[in-house]
DNA sequence: CCGGATGTGTCAAACGGTTGATATAAGAAC
DNA sequence: GTTCTTATATCAACCGTTTGACACATCCGG
């Protein structure tokens, strides 16, 4: 690859003014411009951003490190994260845990040795000492870490309450919970914390399954949901903390001869595209995942700005209602 | 952060003698290595990996340009390129192009200057030309550009057979297709080749809509299910050119009151893990999407290596029959 | 014709590493 | 007591950029 000396050399000029063009400071007249961009045309030249980056100290790349790209959830997710980095002119380094501690922590290493400007942290098994590190720009999704730590949420409590309140409302009368994982301390916990304290004000008999405790395992949640039917024959109502665990529900609900809505009725989290695809279309509670991501990329990019940023990001969610329920 | 030259003063030495240690070149003390060691850890020192990728012209980063990180296929593929990259220590930036042109081009020029080791290239609204200039390792997803570029892909045309016949055998009387774009020199369009072989051969009626002209515009997707159904109320068999898509059919189906498998018959194509939640149980030609992220990564690497690789890299598909056919 | 703007361009150090060449000391071989 | 190994560590150049300091013209006013 052609380098800056040798856009120099063409021109006949020294490197310094060649850079001093590309960046366009001090004095240059139009003609030197000129025959400088001209050169680099030729010569296919750009600019290499590994040594500019040593030198600015500043390499315009974020970090994203979440459990699994191919999770719908993450998916999107990172598809907004994408689209504002890059509206930021910041890039954007994948980074899927799979939930595996060692993984997570060798790729914290990885990025601060690769000197990202900050990062975005979507997976947690790490303890909270862990981080303190890292000493880089971050925000949390779904995880409250430390004072000093912004994070972005949905406000997943609200969002436990309007489902179990939709399904009371619709009739059930025995309802099943089935959750993520609850000792990794998320905020999505709250779900959870939702459905329980709706479900006790309203004295309804209940159960709760608890799923995902290491890794996103899809072919674990068929078992657990037959085992939960087969349990509980009588229940009438399933709130899914996923959407994706909702369609296995459905799915479950169909082997068993179940009639959805009219035999159990069923509630999903998380508001997915794909969601709109299954056949009974699916309820569920909406997560603004675009404004979850656009803000945590915001908060990253003013935290590496150095601009003091708000701790606590809780972004409204919405109930779908659609045929499940 | 600390430079490898705080650890040298620290320990007392030249920056010479850690980065060799770093390094493990030349004759070092076992002493001296735990010295060079503790300091390290004492310091939170990490190498700058900016420096190093700088002077050893090789950054160990790949790009990754796909259309969109939040459709379950590339899904899919982006966590096991992640996987088999993060196993030979490179790291993946993520490039969405949306199928948008500029940005296509922007982020192959982004990737340039970031001095990545090689492009996977899984986006394709790019002329065969504008590739000449790239001068960089490359793999193509699906598209074949040039004589030298090599390509992974699965056997699409197979898959399209496999699918129809299926479809006759089953005793479809008239069938539709639903392609992707056919003009973006794709080799998924093979499917449509495959299609089109063996619908005439059997003398079957058909009719084929086209989708995807520009993105993966879902809501799109739903109207032209719509259309296809009014305009031919008499399609008792879908071969749809995506699993996402089949979905859409399922759903048109039940709204009008059309019963699968027995009034219509459905097959997708990708096997997407998504596919299994949807019901009935959706029958696919699956491609072998982890096989494909890995041999596309082995590729890169093998020329990043200067290894000379094989050109054409054509993967089996299967078919996977469930409740829609 | 001197002093100061103004415009144009270069030098050299720095960013944080790596590495070939080289220095130095100690011990072994002769 | 040379000479040769072997072990240990340093010097200085380099990777491709950026930038503060400075040099040199040219022009203008007085």
């Amino acid at each position: 690859m052609a380098t800056i000396k040798d856009v120099a050399e063409k021109v006949g000029v020294s490197v310094t003014t060649v850079s001093r063009v590309l960046n366009n400071r001090g004095y240059l007249s139009e003609d030197l411009k000129r025959r400088v961009y001209e050169a680099m045309k030729e010569l296919n030249y750009q600019p290499n951003e590994l040594a500019r980056s040593l030198f600015r100290k500043k390499s315009f790349i974020i970090g994203l490190i979440i459990p699994d790209i191919s999770h719908p959830f993450f998916g999107e997710f990172a598809r907004y994260v994408e689209e504002y980095a890059y509206k930021n002119r910041y890039k954007v380094l994948l980074c899927n845990s799979q939930l595996d501690n060692k993984k997570e922590l060798d790729y914290i290493s990885m990025l601060r040795a690769s000197q990202v400007d900050g990062i975005i942290m979507g997976s947690h098994t790490l303890d909270t000492e862990e981080f303190t590190t890292i000493n880089l720009p971050l925000v949390t999704l779904d995880r409250q870490l430390s004072e000093s730590i912004p994070y972005v949420s949905a406000d997943h409590y609200k969002g436990g309450v309007l489902a179990t309140k939709l399904l009371i409302r619709k009739g059930c009368r025995k309802i099943a919970h089935i959750s993520g994982n609850l000792k990794l301390h998320l905020l999505a916990k709250s779900r959870y914390d939702g459905f329980l304290d709706t479900v006790t004000k309203a004295n309804i008999p209940h159960v709760v399954v608890e799923t995902d405790l290491n890794g996103f395992k899809y072919d674990e949640y068929e078992k657990i949901v037959e085992d939960l039917f087969r349990q509980h024959p009588d229940i009438d109502g399933v709130f899914a903390s996923s959407d994706v665990i909702a369609a296995q529900v459905l799915k479950e609900c169909r082997k068993l001869g179940k009639e959805v809505p009219k035999d159990v009725k069923v509630i999903g989290f998380d508001g997915i595209k794909l969601g709109r695809y299954i056949t009974p279309g699916l309820s569920t509670i909406q997560q603004p995942i675009k404004e979850i991501a656009k803000t945590s990329v915001q908060l990253l990019i003013d935290q590496i700005n150095g601009k003091e940023v708000q701790r606590e990001n809780i972004l409204p969610v919405k109930l779908v209602e659609k045929e499940t329920t």
